[in-house]
DNA sequence: ATGAGGATCGAAGAC
DNA sequence: CGATCCTCAT
């Protein structure tokens, strides 16, 4: 079957009807990516550097179904995303083009989409792995994930233990130790380095800390969990041993990894571990993206990438602009010039040309919601959907006074990025019920859990998980516990959940209709406000029934958590138009027709807060040009002038007059159409402005662009 | 065991 | 400024 699909660099023999060639769509150098080493038996390592809107999934979802078609057989493709919903996506996508090209000739279709098991984010499936290999690094394999709350409540519990709590001086707070332990992990860095380099005025606690996660990672052992970054360590643990990590290596025909400008040096170890010549690797990204160094991730991995190997790397570049018109790429085009160090590249487009982005200078923030509220209603009005525009801005926080105005107008939309369904502490109480179940051994979710029974407190819950973790079988050890008196009936409805849930049987998902029940007058006793939260509890049993066990459900929630709680502000019906307002972060991968970035002034965007180093400046950079990038016809940066200051202790004042971000210089004025607001009412009115306003806002224009 | 009061650190982005 | 963590009183 696959023999009737020749390179499509060669022309398509003539005898061979293929009606709708889905290759057909692809440019030059799209093709050129997807076609790479086709069949060779030893395909070379492929660097896709892919520019922003260039066709990136499109062209991976080619590829996979390229690679697929000529005999590569799907269970040994490992597919590496940023993210579930990436993931979600590019599956979808190659089994389209799979279907589009495998219809004409199987005649009719419909067999089983082709599915790609090893698909997902590189911490899911180091998951999976670690599962499957559990046994042989001495892993028990019901281990349970910690989340990045768990994971700080055991550090902030060690730190304690180890006498850390007392000191003169107060030691940093278990999220900043959690900070610290994991950027050390994920960038391979000493804790010097890390230390001197980003957690400066942690310094002097340099031993302690170092005793700190010492006993931190003991704790994880003897507990039997793993945080998100162990799922990382562990793989490439495994893929640099010489004997685990050909075995690995060898699972895969194929290693596709999108978005490699946010994998960090771990990440990259995994990879040129498993694949040490490089052999069917094929990484895609665009270096110009890069905005996840807070997580470790460094541009460095896509910059170096075509030597890491034994053998060379092809470089392609894909510079053809599919998304955005071409003032907008212009405007982007050169904001990313001016950054330091690059794989140069210039996007371009056919697009037709409208009109330029838009600087619009306003007032203050009140009056960048109101604007923002109209331009929206306006665009919805001229025919463009809720759901095509989108508001994104810096920080979760800065969307405050925009989501006050949209809901005083009846505005429905959904905010992606800020809090999280696990955060909410009903769902966390829930999830280590299940937990607990899973592994007794996890101290965290233990005790949670037994402190949800009145009157039992830390130190009876702490006597309880040392009996348990004594005994052969932690039912036993449960029912054998004597509790207070006053705790009486409560316990003993516990212990008869507990029996049920350690009862082996696939009872799944009908043990979290057990938990639920068990937990609601939990709820009802704790919180005022246990309806909203039980709806939560509902909705996580839901989710549940989507999984086929106990321990995927657990490990996927904690990996893949849904975006928000129901008490929020959340999504309206389905079938309703919204607005969508997210963190730049969040944006990645999106576009929409109409984009407007909130703040764009220095302080905002570079966030004060990164303006320490060079490469901090840099990735605030990026994250504008990501911001830029996300918009197909219409851009407006929006640039409050005055700017009020929340959590500012020293200044008295309430408010700092913002600058435009450094970012839009006066060179690149050109590339914008400059808009002055002075507020709602005068420009809405007819008269004309008294002359002073027209002096004051031409000063304005004049002087704010300086 | 629980809750109130007080000192201090840190502040965003997210798998 | 506010969340967090510690201490101390109930």
């Amino acid at each position: 079957m696959p023999a009737a699909f020749a390179p499509a660099s060669a022309p398509v023999p003539a005898a061979v009807p293929v009606p709708d060639d889905p290759f057909a769509s692809l440019n030059a150098e799209q093709r050129a990516a997807v076609e790479h080493d086709v069949g060779a038996a030893a395909p070379r390592p492929l660097l896709v550097v892919a520019g922003a809107g260039s066709g990136k999934t499109n062209t991976l979802a080619h590829r996979v179904a390229r690679l697929i078609l000529a005999g590569a057989d799907p269970q040994r493709l490992l597919l590496l995303t940023f993210s579930r919903r990436a993931a979600n996506e590019m599956t979808q996508r190659a089994g389209n083009v799979l279907h589009r090209v495998l219809q004409p000739i199987v005649g009719g279709g419909g067999q089983g989409i082709t599915t790609l098991p090893w698909a997902g984010t590189f911490h899911s499936i180091g998951a999976r792995l670690l599962r499957e290999f559990a046994g042989r690094i001495g892993l028990d394999e019901s281990f349970t994930i910690h989340d990045r709350g768990d994971s700080e409540d055991l550090m902030g519990m060690v730190r304690h233990e180890i006498g850390l709590t007392g000191t003169q001086k107060r030691f940093p707070l278990k999220g900043t130790c959690l900070s610290i332990y994991s950027r050390v992990v994920n960038s391979r860095d000493p804790l010097g380095v890390v230390l001197q380099s980003t957690f400066p005025w942690c310094c002097e606690w340099e031993d302690e800390l170092k005793r700190l996660f010492g006993a931190y990672v003991d704790a994880k052992q003897e507990q039997n969990v793993l945080d998100y970054d162990d799922l990382l360590l562990f793989w490439a643990e495994m893929a640099s041993d010489p004997e685990l990590g050909p075995e690995i290596g060898a699972l895969f025909d194929h290693v596709l990894v999108d978005e490699y400008q946010d994998t960090n040096r771990l990440q990259a170890a995994i990879i040129t571990g498993m694949k040490p010549d490089g052999q069917g690797v094929m990484v895609v990204g665009d270096d110009a993206q890069s905005i996840y160094s807070f997580r470790g991730a460094t541009v460095r991995n896509i910059l170096d990438f075509p030597g890491q190997f034994s053998q060379p790397a092809e470089l392609i570049t894909l510079e053809r602009n599919y998304r955005s018109t071409q003032p907008i790429l212009a405007a982007s085009n050169a904001l990313i010039a001016a950054a330091l160090e690059r794989h140069a590249k210039t996007l371009w487009t056919d697009k037709a040309a409208t009109g330029l982005p838009q600087l619009v200078l306003i007032p203050d923030e009140a009056e960048q919601a109101r604007w923002v509220c109209r331009r929206i209603l306006e665009q919805r009005e001229a025919g463009i959907k809720l759901t095509q525009q989108a508001v994104l801005f810096r920080a979760a926080s800065h969307s405050a006074a925009l989501e006050l105005e949209l809901m005083r107008r009846n505005i429905p939309f959904v905010k992606f990025g800020g809090l999280k369904f696990l955060e909410a502490s009903h769902i966390k109480d829930v999830l280590a019920v299940l937990r607990f179940a899973q592994n007794p051994n996890g101290r965290m979710a233990g005790f949670r859990v037994l402190q949800l029974i009145p009157g039992i407190g830390p130190a009876t819950a702490t006597r309880l998980l040392d009996a348990v973790a004594e005994a052969p079988e932690a039912l036993a050890a449960v029912e054998a516990f004597e509790v207070p008196a006053r705790s009486r009936g409560d316990w003993d409805a516990f212990v008869t959940l507990y029996r049920h849930l350690r009862t082996p049987g696939l009872r799944w998902p009908a043990d979290i209709e057990l938990v639920k029940n068990w937990y609601l007058p939990h709820l009802e006793r704790l919180h005022d406000d246990a309806q909203a939260r039980a709806a939560d509890v509902e909705q996580l049993a839901q989710l549940a029934g989507g999984h086929g066990s106990r321990e995927t459900f657990l490990a996927e929630i904690t990996l893949d958590p849904p975006e928000a709680t129901s008490d929020r502000a959340g999504p309206p019906l389905l079938d309703e138009d919204y607005l969508i307002l997210s963190t730049i972060h969040s944006s990645k991968g999106q576009e929409w027709t109409s984009v407007h970035v909130l703040n764009v002034v220095d302080g905002c965007i570079p966030s004060d807060m990164s303006t320490g180093s060079a490469e901090d400046i840099e990735e605030e950079r990026r994250l504008l040009y990501v911001a830029m990038t996300r918009a197909k016809e219409h851009l407006h940066l929006v640039v409050p002038n005055r700017f009020f200051i929340k959590q500012q202790a020293q200044m008295g004042d309430r408010h700092v007059y913002a600058a435009r971000t450094r970012f839009v210089t006066p060179a690149m004025l050109k590339h914008f159409e400059e808009c002055v607001w002075l507020n709602a009412e005068t420009a809405q009115s007819k008269k004309p402005m008294p002359e002073s306003v027209r002096m004051l806002v031409r000063d304005r224009a004049r002087n704010a662009w300086k």
